[in-house]
RNA sequence: GGACGGUUACCCAAGCGGACAAAGGGGACUGACUGUAAAUCAGUUGGCACAGGCCUUCGUUGGUUCGAAUCCAACACCGUCCA
């Protein structure tokens, strides 16, 4: 790849909302990355993760991915999760206050969030780094320097600080700390490129770059990128949220939780979280938009390639059929959980005992709505005695078999 | 320290003495339609009971009342403002 397409590749999947920071950025990492092939010295990159949760969902990869990419093209990557900053909590995504943690608990869920990282980085050429190392020591004085770089009415023009502001709302005083905390971070690694997305956006091109300005360094570049929808296609994935893809799940649900994403959201997926290269991006969004290809086909090649991202492709054509047999032509899955009833096989007690449904209320009214099928006829009285074995479905997807 | 406001089901939020298992919205679930979806339409959404009906729930604990989510008291927690 020259210089431009490398730039290109880098900047896939970018979103600054300005046409001109954009042109700006491109710029500066054009620049950096031919002094870095004129020196030889690989381009620091960093990307600072909350050890909030401990388990990721695939809109904690874009980032990562990007830092992939980095690493394909031979620059030195920094994994670096925010153990300190962890205690004050990021307030950027959330109009609300965000619970602390306590030093324990973030060291914990770093551990298993850094081995995870690894399904998309090259574990070789990574370097782990907690921020605590360099945070914990920032003296008294050295904050109020740092702080003195930045006025309040920088923050309180940021969207979620105003609008908890106006709400009358508390904003803490250590709420502002973050985004110097995280700028110091940049400081601390000596980076040259910061990714992050585009909640980021003050803490990585107001905070980071001043605040490396000030220590005489050059600003780093901010490589902003979108956010990833979640499966309702809206808002921003996030588990609170229930909209999210886990990664430690399996291939097939992997695959239909893709397929349940809204088309209109396909492109921010196929940009975000494949492997696939500009034009190959660029293709299936042209396929998609002329209607060459189906949209219902075209999801389909994006889930099975998502999900060969995270397992391999065997496992991915697997989970795709798996799809088609259970969906399309509206089979019952090969395999579903068995389950043995003790006593008499009465319908509302095996539905209840087996977690299936929660309450026995529930069941009835279920069943009224035609919900329960056994093997595939609507039951209609709830105290049908079963003869096992029998497959009961509740909806269109839970299944147990009873034996 | 003082003044004021809040605490209702999964979430937001109405209710301010009886008609309240509690409006409305969101979410979730079921059915129809489909491309699996989304959108749309219809329904369900505390528990138990075949049903009449019964039981538990409006921050906590007591009280007033024939009757309380609603009134009173104390407590707890949360918030705003003034010091």
């Amino acid at each position: 790849m020259n210089v431009d397409q490398q730039v290109a590749y880098l900047m896939r999947g970018v979103e600054y909302g300005d046409p001109e920071t954009e042109k700006a950025m491109a710029g500066e990492l054009r620049a950096r990355l031919i002094l870095s092939e004129t020196t030889g010295r690989p381009l620091r990159v960093y990307c600072g993760y909350d050890p909030r949760t401990s388990d990721l969902h695939i809109g904690h990869t874009v980032t990562m991915r990007k830092l992939r990419q980095f690493q394909e093209l031979g620059h030195h990557v920094i994994f670096v999760i925010g153990t300190y900053t962890a205690l004050i909590g990021d307030p950027s995504d959330k109009d609300k206050l965000r619970a602390q943690l306590t030093s324990d608990e973030a060291k914990m869920n770093a551990e298993s969030y850094a081995e995870q990282a690894f399904k998309i980085l090259d574990r070789e050429k990574t370097e782990i780094r907690y921020n605590a190392e360099w945070l914990s020591d920032l003296s008294f004085k050295e904050l109020i320097y740092l702080a003195s770089n930045f006025t309040l009415q920088q923050f309180l023009t940021r969207v979620n600080f105003r609008k908890r502001w106006d709400n009358d709302e508390p904003v803490y005083l250590h709420e502002l700390f973050y985004a110097l905390m995280q700028g110091y971070d940049a400081y601390a690694l000596d980076a040259d490129v910061q990714v992050g997305g585009t909640d980021q956006m003050f803490n990585i091109m107001t905070a980071a770059r001043k605040i490396m300005t000030y220590y005489d360094k050059k600003p780093n570049i901010g490589v902003i990128l979108g956010i990833l929808p979640g499966t309702d296609g809206e808002i921003k994935m996030s588990k609170s949220l229930g909209n999210h893809i886990p990664l430690n799940t399996s291939a097939e649900d992997m695959f239909g939780k893709v397929m349940s994403v809204p088309d209109k959201a396909m492109s921010s997926y196929a940009r975000l979280v494949t492997r696939w290269g500009v034009d190959k991006v660029e293709s299936f969004e042209e396929q998609v938009r002329s209607g060459e290809t189906h949209p219902r086909d075209a999801k389909m090649m994006l889930a099975e390639e998502i999900t060969a991202a995270f397992y391999d492709e065997e496992q991915a054509k697997k989970a795709k059929e798996h799809f088609i047999n259970l969906f399309q032509k509206g089979d019952t899955p090969d395999e579903m959980p068995e389950f043995h009833p003790e006593g008499e096989p009465v319908l509302l007690d095996i539905l209840v005992d087996s977690g299936l449904v929660k309450s026995k209320s529930q069941v009835r009214r279920l069943i009224e709505q035609n919900g329960v099928k056994i093997d595939g006829k609507a039951a209609e009285d709830p105290y049908l005695v079963l003869t096992p074995p029998v497959v009961v479905q509740v909806g269109k997807r839970r299944f147990i078999k009873v034996i």
